[in-house]
DNA sequence: CCGTATCCAACAGGATACTG
DNA sequence: CAGTATCCTGTTGGATACGG
């Protein structure tokens, strides 16, 4: 047999991509994952579950200090729709004045290192994709 | 010694954390990163990639049937961003009527593995993330 | 067939002011 | 300190019509 580690590599992911296409006429069928993949569109959300995976359990307004360009709106809304995912906690003390603490959940921390794949494929190829930019641009004109 | 799995994991993320932290006042810093994932964000580059990847190479409007609810000016727009970061190509045939495909670059499939790992997990954890938000939800009213 | 151009609605998100 | 509430703007993306 010639079969190259390339060649297994394809085979192996045209079986991945059969778990999103099999028997799906219509695609938006696998909705409930690009429902959660959308998390990593808006604005915030990977900033948040980067920092708090970096330090660890941190209160509101140190996170709002660290996540550079934050309002405070958009702070809340952020926190609120990681804790109602599951990904992250919120502790709140009876304390005056009051203190809450946010950290990831162990389900957040899963999505954490598959944060950092992400950041390190992108971190790895930038210059890449930078140069493509840069010669599509100069094509155009 | 007495180091677990838990612990050797532990470490290596933060290893990777480090890599987007260090000596950063402003986090904003690691921008160009940021910019690449933003791709993830936007409502139909993944599906793009991932019929692309299914498909392979594919003409305009076969892609535009596969993708189902997008319209033609997004399918353009689309394609056009995928294609100025060097993920896809574009490669036109001189014909009448005009002949148009699109097909990943090497670049564009090594990012197709990562989609396909971040969906594999988003596919893993739905039934969890499904569950904390329906308690969430129960919780607040 | 494969687009571009134009217009428009929806929504994400910023600024600011106020509260337990 | 850790939020809400309100208002307002910019951007995303859909619908439609037209062009090479």
């Amino acid at each position: 047999m010639d079969v190259t580690i390339a060649d297994n590599q394809q085979i192996e992911l045209q079986k991945k991509l059969q778990i999103f296409f099999q028997g799906k006429e219509e695609h938006h069928e696998f909705c409930p994952v690009r429902d959660i993949m959308d998390r990593f569109g808006d604005k915030w959300s990977l900033l948040a579950i980067l920092n708090l995976g970096y330090s660890g359990k941190t209160r509101f307004n140190e996170l709002k200090n660290k996540i550079d360009g934050i309002s405070q709106r958009m702070l809340t809304v952020t926190l609120r729709t990681l804790e109602r995912d599951g990904l992250i906690e919120r502790k709140v003390y009876a304390e005056v004045p009051p203190r809450v603490e946010y950290d990831l959940t162990l389900l957040g921390h899963s999505l954490l290192r598959k944060i950092l794949d992400l950041a390190q494929w992108a971190s790895g190829n930038v210059d890449e994709i930078l140069k493509a930019r840069a010669t599509y641009d100069s094509k155009i004109q």
